[in-house]
DNA sequence: CTGAAAGCGCTAACAT
DNA sequence: ATGTTAGCGCTTTCAG
């Protein structure tokens, strides 16, 4: 039962928000005297401090952060968009990456006092120029991302995950691509894998690009076949042709025995792939997906993946914008952040030992 | 190459921004004249409003968002709560429904002029209120969620969906629930299933309390026996146990033949479990899920599922929080949102008339 | 057709 | 210890 129940209704105009001025006049103190006392600056004697406490609350004062911001210089607002697609301007959302990513954003940056702004996906800097934001946290960035030029020649700070070196006023953070596709496959090969297939977006993403490159050279210092397909579109369907692309080998030839997906993929989908082709999880065939899926953890068998730590990657990236805008850190910083390897039973070779 | 490459990098004291008035002195002209050309108002030559613009053009110059914003007496700013679940901050971003309902409210919202501002899940006014947000959307409270009384007290215009209908100021937009619970269990009756088994989180979402009266009516209606299940916690783990627990009959006892989950599961692994415990889909069990998760096109056979239209519901109650943000409407309004029902094998006997 | 000046609501020097 | 005043950067009457 709030105060407007029943017959007493506030009549229709919007009531005027009450100022500052509004309290100090209703006090008998100047606007300074209430704002000191509001703020627990300055030196009050308690009572005044109280009086004025007591009548801004009495009063419903709320202050107009606007004007705050405007003294203050700055927002303390940061903006967030995801490189590339302009053709998926929110999807990205329902990606468990970009899900965790995104409220790990939003996570740190309010930890530093800071909210976050949604921004659709590759839109440039002149769609939302009449927001106030004080950065820029551009999430995925593929190679040459107009949207990153394009807020280094407005001059806002920029935080990009994926690798912008160089440019003054871009911190960047990066998944350490080269370590993730090491680590998977020596993994692999551990547990006896020979014919490894690789599956990969083919964009233009830095990230997607080094784990082409590190596979290749893991492959060769191996003496192992290169094997990889490559996925044109993103999202489950494509992914899982894919998957099946790869293990549906012609009659006779040597069937692959472990299978690294580097794209995001629902676990349980994968895993069912594989069956349809014939394959046992893991007698035939080990499972290694990049992925943040949850349901990762409730397959049977559990699937093995390889984390890409979005908060890891958060909390870096806002950590450098922030000290861009509050200290003027001027030189472009960067963090390498390592991805951790989950290992379920979908990728250990059973039979063996136990 | 931007202008800052190489050698002639700027010194460090972060550039003091270009002014309306530094515009105006290079050009010769007044704020005001500068002002009027660049927003295209006022009657000016134009040889003077192409002069005030290429002024501005070549000294970068970009308007002070947050001086506009005082001055308009609002920032464009809407702020995005999740309600309820205060020990989840933003987890929520992880169901695909939460996904596509914040990317659809940010993307009407920027239709309408507004951008988003993600707010912790659960939490008050209190801890944003430095925030200049012009009103704020919540969704998903739960019954007499604290979240929504703070901002009415503190007079925030509200949206929310599900109802809080009644309060002035708070217009309410609220999924069909029990359109949604009718059309699901008549169309697994029409296929044939009588015992079909609820399954549905136990909480106090008011979507939630209202599934469960609809299908109690809808058992007693029908004279079917009212089994159902409830779930304690979300996730993907306690809703598989309790889809379990809804299949694993006493040996002996009459088995459901239909299952009908109102809780956000991971349609893959539903279908698992039904076959880990000796069902075929859809001879045995007939399976309808409410989800907004895109594997359910994926799997074999693929999973119906009850959509609640997310992005309708984001549409109507951006449409509600403009309303009341541009014309001042107090009468609260409301919406009530019809799911949607997108039948595939997982819900059709087989084996008739084909 | 253009410019001077007021003021959005707040905070912080600078008096008193 | 408290009040006066300037000013953050912009838009917009209102004179000229």
């Amino acid at each position: 039962m709030t105060e407007a129940s029943g017959h007493e209704g506030q009549p229709s105009p919007p009531t005027p928000r009450v100022r500052l001025v509004d309290v100090a006049r209703e006090a008998g103190l100047s606007k300074t005297t209430v704002s000191a006392a509001l703020n627990g600056t300055g030196r009050l004697s308690p009572a005044v401090r109280e009086r004025a406490r007591e009548t801004a609350r009495r009063m419903g004062y709320r202050p107009n952060a606007t004007a705050r911001h405007l003294r203050a210089g700055r927002a303390r607002l940061i903006g967030y968009v995801v490189g590339g697609a302009p053709d998926a301007l929110w999807t990205y959302l329902e990606s468990p990456y970009f899900a965790r990513l995104t409220g790990a954003t939003a996570a740190t940056s309010l930890l530093r006092g800071y909210a976050v702004v949604l921004l659709p996906a590759g839109t440039l800097q002149g769609e939302w120029s009449d927001l106030s934001l004080d950065g820029v946290i551009v999430a995925d960035p593929v190679a040459g991302d107009t949207v990153i030029e394009d807020l280094l020649a407005a001059g806002i700070p920029v935080f990009s995950d994926r690798s912008v070196e160089g440019r003054p006023g871009a911190s960047w953070v990066d998944v350490d691509a080269e370590g993730a596709v090491r680590e998977a496959l020596d993994h692999l090969r551990e547990q006896g894998a020979r014919r490894p297939v690789l599956v990969v977006p083919d964009i233009a993403t830095r990230f997607h690009v080094e784990v082409e490159a590190a596979h290749r050279a893991w492959c060769a210092a191996h003496g192992l076949p290169e094997l990889a397909v490559r996925v044109a579109e993103s999202g489950n369907g494509p992914v899982v042709r894919a998957v099946e692309t790869a293990l549906d080998t012609p009659e006779g030839a040597e069937r692959p025995d472990a299978l690294l997906v580097v794209a995001e993929a629902s676990p349980p989908l994968v895993l069912e792939a594989a069956r349809r082709y014939g394959y046992e999880v893991p007698d035939d065939l080990l499972v290694v997906l990049v992925s943040e899926d949850a349901t990762a953890l409730y397959t049977d068998p559990p699937v093995t993946t390889l984390s890409l730590r979005p908060e890891a990657v958060a909390e870096a990236g806002v950590e450098h914008l922030v000290a861009v805008l509050e200290h003027g850190r001027r030189e472009p910083a960067g963090t390498l952040v390592p991805t951790r390897l989950d290992v379920r039973a979908s990728s250990v070779r059973s039979g063996r030992g136990e």
